[in-house]
DNA sequence: GTCTATAGTGCGATAGAC
DNA sequence: GTCTATCGCACTATAGAC
């Protein structure tokens, strides 16, 4: 018999959503997440580096979201296309089911401006990414950096919106109704 | 004779940039940071929500650069246009005297991760505020909200641009260059 | 102004899997 | 034996409560 039970870092991850949803963020203690999940203080801080990462880990697969479109795209496609293309893959993974976990995922963040904070910072460095893919593909600068910020931006608007009260579109639709707003508001 | 020296917001301010230059952030403690401004750590939290905060706070002008030009504009002046007006502005405020201390701060927060949230922070309630003024002038959404991301994102491009090694340039052109980047960037 | 809870770190011990 | 996941303990600094 094994004397651990796997998958701590799930177990840690789905037992902090529930007691921040239940408590609030700051009224829960490391401590207490550990103890539910069945594990120790130190053990928490083993699989994340702080207590608000225990939210954000594990989208790596997000990150590819948005880079598989953009390789796979031919050369010399100009960078609002490249975008365009990351956007319209983007849309597609964001189903009808996942919208009720989004919305319970997103007030906890809301309601905190820490987990804000931290929210901020990886879609940063998901421009960062975008951005060093663009040059990669021969798009100078500053072009490459503007499609990057342009693009992520509208993707967190659209999903902004598809999680918002009410709502009931798809986030491929909010995300092109979002890409064209954005392109009558330059063309005055 | 006063029984406390005044100032001593600003002493902190200017104690605690010396002292992060010098060691770090991480291994600067606010006890320190205090002590060399012949304080308390009670009264550095006093004026300071956080350790990061005494970094950031005292930049109430910073947000008029961008609100005053905006409202100054006739009703009417479309989005793209109030961007364009508040991006003069805010270039006219960075003159080249500013540029050593904005690159010897930016050194900090770039070296920090911690710091860096807390700066898209302030963004991002820059971003949010514009977006209210764009609303209150008639303007739709997703437009409003599209154009201040789009805003505070040039702004804030150029700005990182400006304290680059070796630039020279302007902020005033630097925004114009990332302007009409991003106006070039979806006339495809 | 003082006290204390909590976050987060460093290092070592332990117990299995291989 | 090596490697890896967990635990235990001591410790510091932040930040908020009193």
């Amino acid at each position: 018999m094994a004397r651990w039970q796997p998958g701590a870092r799930e177990r840690l991850q789905s037992v902090a959503l529930r007691l921040f949803a239940e408590r609030g963020f700051e009224q829960t203690t490391v401590a207490e997440i550990a103890a539910a999940a069945e594990l120790t203080e130190r053990t928490f801080f083993r699989h994340f580096a702080d207590k608000r990462e225990v939210l954000f880990a594990g989208q790596e697969d997000f990150l590819q979201l948005f880079t598989d479109p953009i390789e796979a795209a031919p050369a010399g496609t100009p960078a609002y296309e490249l975008v365009r293309r990351a956007l319209e893959a983007a849309g597609e993974f964001f189903p009808l089911e996942r919208r009720t976990f989004a919305r319970t995922r997103a007030a906890i963040i809301g309601g905190e401006p820490a987990l804000q904070e931290r929210e901020l910072g990886k879609l940063a460095s998901l421009k960062t990414r975008l951005g060093e893919l663009m040059r990669d593909r021969g798009i100078g600068e500053p072009t490459a950096t503007l499609a990057a910020e342009a693009g992520v931006t509208i993707f967190h608007l659209a999903f902004q919106q598809w999680i918002a009260d009410g709502e009931e579109r798809s986030m491929g639709e909010l995300a092109r109704e979002r890409l064209d707003a954005m392109a009558a508001l330059v063309s005055v």
